[in-house]
DNA sequence: TGGCCCATGTAATCTGTTACATGATTGT
DNA sequence: ACAATCATGTAACAGATTACATGGGCCA
């Protein structure tokens, strides 16, 4: 076991809401509140953040002098505040875009559940392709706001990003549609022929791993 | 702000690492390392998980009797030990299939950086795309393998999933490779004109929100 | 009058990642 | 000699979700 290199240690940390935080206001100063609505106007088919993660991290950037902070009284409500990006901060963030080695991850239940369709019910795998469709719908919907938004001249990575979102959930949407017959005809049909399947034993085999 | 009302909490909770543990297993018995690589080899695309969550995933699973340990004495390793899906435990698991609302969440770093691509040397660009494209085909070399595994007979329901990650990979690898250029193109063109595009101030503008 | 939008924040909790700890065998 | 595979586990940490807490304005 090596010890960690002292200057190499190099976090490749993944991004976190901080980052998040700090992208969005490139585009203009905003509220907190705000940016949960851009995140899910504008990322949410790749990325989101709750309010639980989003006030404390713009308290961070304040603290960091990443980001200032104008308090505008209200009554009613409490303070809107206003957080902009500072020099500094403006900086940090292009050092993160370059530094770090991006990742992607998938975690769908979804899938895993469908992965086991053969201890299904045809009625409740119906409802789960049905609903993902609907699921993947609404975001298609938001990417298309985002597009015809009055005065949206989006930058090129904006474009790219929503072309690409639709284009890959427009591939999903389709396959779930087009596939969704013969997997229910599938499982109903072994569930009539041999209703007690969901007992197997065995090893969990494996492919010869010759990576 | 409402009570929770008692009867209904109904937590709704996402799939776990237990329950990937669990569902690997109907599939027969397997040791803690040989369920890692069965996540990577078979759930790569939308799940994975660490020895440091698979091991006392195991061990809650084996204290709620849902699955059983058989230790396996070796020499010069910790003891294999193999686990084995019990009825409760396989009872279990099928609840939780049918009363999981199953999510599908994305977070992706690289789509973030890229929508900030107009902030980023061309060929950084270049290489986020690159590492992408090779990701997919690692990944999809990874289905590819589990289909043609001797042996293999998968159940509907992998068939299923692994011809949607198929799919689904496949258009956003096209995706990539086709539009690639043309970004990288516009970036650069954009940094030529205008080498300080990185400061501009306003709002961050919303579209009008009729949901 | 019930519910959604606005608007902020804290605290507890959950869950997973990373680093640590060990160590023989097999292949290059 | 060095790396990878096999094989298990713990402890500290990081990060995000959830519930809680507050409360006026507006629309149907």
């Amino acid at each position: 076991m090596r010890a960690p290199v002292p200057g190499l240690v190099c976090k490749e940390s993944a991004v976190d809401v901080k980052d998040l935080c700090l992208g969005a206001l490139t585009f203009g100063e905003a509220s907190g509140y705000d940016l949960k609505k851009f995140f899910e106007e504008t990322f949410s088919h790749f990325c989101g953040a709750g309010y639980g993660s989003i006030y404390p991290a713009l308290a961070e950037l304040t603290d960091a002098k990443l980001v200032t902070c104008h308090e505008i009284p209200q009554q009613g409500k409490p303070d809107r505040k206003v957080y902009r990006l500072t020099a500094v901060g403006r900086e940090t963030f292009l050092a993160r875009l370059e530094k770090t080695s991006p990742q992607h991850k998938v975690k769908s239940d979804f899938l895993l559940v469908l992965y086991f369709a053969h201890l299904l019910p045809p009625a409740r795998l119906e409802t789960l392709l049905d609903e993902r469709v609907a699921e993947l719908d609404h975001h298609l919907g938001l990417i298309r706001q985002c597009q015809q938004n009055p005065g949206s001249d989006e930058a090129v990575g904006a474009k790219f990003v929503h072309e690409f979102g639709k284009t890959v959930m427009a591939a999903a949407r389709d396959y779930l549609l087009n596939h969704r017959q013969a997997l229910v005809a599938a499982v109903a049909a072994a569930v009539d022929q041999d209703p007690e399947s969901n007992r197997r034993d065995g090893h969990l085999r494996r492919g010869t791993h010759n990576s």
